[in-house]
DNA sequence: GTATTGATTTGGACTTTGTCTAATGTCTGG
DNA sequence: CCAGACATTAGACAAAGTCCAAATCAATAC
């Protein structure tokens, strides 16, 4: 974990390995409500503060992907390889969709002085009713 | 206008029709906050649970989009054909991107029981350095 | 060990976006 | 003109995230 940090251009200090292996030991999309939650489960030791400089830091330094999908709060993905989203709308479950399964072609003209941050793909569910 | 409304099975009430045509006038991506300062330039007259209600009761009948894609708010698009969406990361500002510079393919498995309420494809942009 | 210094963390106040509720207003069919 | 359904409203509230000045920490210099 320090190694990762370190390898990103972090400085790893304790709550950033804290949160960095809340994200990275499993698999998931975490809000920053739920990092907070989890990094905080035994005693309180991390402030809301430090989870959301962190996680803005991360993104920064490309640790993690930041996701917008839900209207009411973002989502951190520790997996930056390239994949898209599926999102169901009445649950707010977001799950990975492989690259595989979708592909995007073309660019469109970028105005002037921008470069691409990123493409993000995301399918909506909602259950059939 | 009035029409429009009716066609999307919407009653047609005064302050309906003001949002709509806000939204249909210009055709821009306009957030709550900004629809509600447009209908209120001259004297209030709309309040924000109305503006609120209202955008959602348009977003279920079909007859704008909601778009997701800015951390802090949603934004309304009158435009409800298939188009993708580019995004400026450093000013907020939102364009649209025609379907024909970019293409999507494929679908993943979804969900059992769930059915596709949309597919967003969002370009983000970031100002070069 | 102690001092210094810059980086990091913190509590808590604050802002913004959006929701909720109970009361009020409006419209329509009979 | 009345009943009932539908729509609007003010304002209280909730949730997510930002901000800031003070406290703490960590690393180095001596």
């Amino acid at each position: 974990m320090v190694g990762l940090l370190r390898s990103h251009d972090i400085n790893p200090t304790h709550q950033r390995i804290e949160i960095a292996y809340v994200l990275f030991s499993r698999q998931e999309h975490l809000s920053a409500d739920q990092v907070m939650a989890l990094v905080n489960t035994h005693h309180s030791e991390t402030s809301k503060a430090t989870v959301y400089n962190t996680l803005k830091l991360f993104v920064e330094k490309g640790l993690v992907r930041e996701l917008i999908v839900d209207p009411s709060k973002v989502f951190y993905d520790p997996n930056t390889h390239p994949h898209h989203h599926l999102y169901e709308i009445n649950t707010g479950k977001l799950s990975d969709i492989g690259a595989e399964y979708m592909q995007v072609s073309g660019l469109p003209p970028l105005p002037a002085g921008t470069v691409i941050e990123g493409i993000d793909l995301i399918v909506r569910v909602r259950r059939a009713s």
